[in-house]
DNA sequence: CGTATGACGTGCA
DNA sequence: GTGCACGCCATAC
């Protein structure tokens, strides 16, 4: 039994290296397809480390949000060749 | 249990 | 292309 959490928990925890996933890809693919604000409440509420919440950034392009600062983020991800 | 808030998404001006 | 407003889900108080 899986909730919604959980869910996009494994969801994240599956992104391979060099690619990104939109809170409302993730969403959808948890169950959500309109619980994207849903997906980054988990995020924030959820800090481990095997989780590259990272990669996950909005559908717009915009990187979102981050625990240990936005800017960090966008350097992860330009550090493994996801640039816009 | 009900209200308020937030790492979103889409639409319109 | 940018900014504002509405709607959705989950969590916290």
């Amino acid at each position: 039994m899986f909730s919604f959490s959980d869910n996009v928990k494994e969801i994240v925890k599956k992104i391979p290296k060099g690619k990104t996933m939109s809170y409302g890809e993730v969403a959808r693919k948890a169950g959500n397809k309109n619980g994207a604000r849903a997906v980054g409440a988990i995020m924030k509420a959820n800090r481990n480390p095997q989780i590259p919440c990272h990669r996950v950034i909005r559908s717009d392009g915009s990187p979102g949000g981050f625990n240990r600062g936005t800017k960090k983020k966008i350097e992860l991800l330009k550090s493994e060749g996801v640039r816009m």
